[in-house]
DNA sequence: CTTTGTGCAAACACTTTGCAAGTCC
DNA sequence: GGACTTGCAAAGTGTTTGCACAAAG
């Protein structure tokens, strides 16, 4: 986790950002929640981590880090945003909806797929997230 | 369409719902948007139509519709819900991220991709639906 | 010391709700 | 006629923005 975040500094200056204590809980706050959370539970860890930020001011890092690829958003869940890290590794997920155990999908596989997204629709894909759902073979037996 | 549309009438009066003008208003505007719109998108296309309805009303209809599995929220735009009808076919989509469009992605190509899933990693892959996101070639110009 | 970030409060936008009047079966 | 629906207006939420002050590089 300490390596990610010199990877974030970096971005930030990068592109003329500033690292600050806010940017730093917030990051904190979505890594505690298995790197995806609304802003109510990124309020409510940011709280618990002994920091009072804003709300106002914890959008705008969501929003900064959206910018800068750091997080994207993946969705929503009655009506409130979830916003997911991105990380280097652990893009494309088997998601067994039985027992909520994750297996990463080989880059091959989904390189391959893509690939004839791609080139069959003119689709520019998102590469950061692919989650596929089903059973895995231990619930299934 | 109109074979489906006695589906839904058969699903409103088996629930103890009736089926009205409004109704049948945003379920066409729905048809009409290729099966996926926002409520701004409904509004719209409602007025097209000759009808002029509530918004609160629109609400309420797809909320009926999402609880009766006519209808699912698929995700958010910029903040607006994206309501899709639950078709038997179309179930694997390419959705840009922009501009809320989708494209149906051919069945050979999914197939291909799942089966790998389903050999390599022993996996039940769910194939109701896939849905990826990415910029289609309009918005990406 | 200049530029960027924060907190506060107010503004926005999307969605929901209470209630009286209207509509479907 | 009785239960379900609608329109209207008002209230709720989640998110964004303007501005003066504070902090980072």
């Amino acid at each position: 986790m300490a390596h990610n975040k010199i990877n974030y500094l970096d971005k930030l200056h990068k592109n003329g950002y500033r690292m600050t204590r806010q940017r730093r809980a917030v990051l904190d706050a979505i890594c505690q929640a298995d790197g995806h959370a609304t802003v109510g539970e990124i309020c409510y860890r940011v709280n618990k981590l002994g920091e009072d930020i804003d709300q106002s001011t914890i959008y705008r890092t969501l929003n900064v880090f959206v910018r800068l690829g750091i997080v994207i958003i993946g969705g929503d869940v009655n009506g409130e945003r979830v916003y997911e890290l991105v990380k280097e590794d652990h893009h494309h997920h088997l998601f067994c909806k039985k027992c909520g155990h994750e297996i990463e999908i080989e880059k091959r596989l989904v390189d391959f797929f893509y690939q004839q997204l791609q080139d069959e629709y003119n689709y520019e894909v998102d590469m950061d997230h692919l989650i596929v759902f089903g059973t895995c073979s231990n619930c299934s037996s």
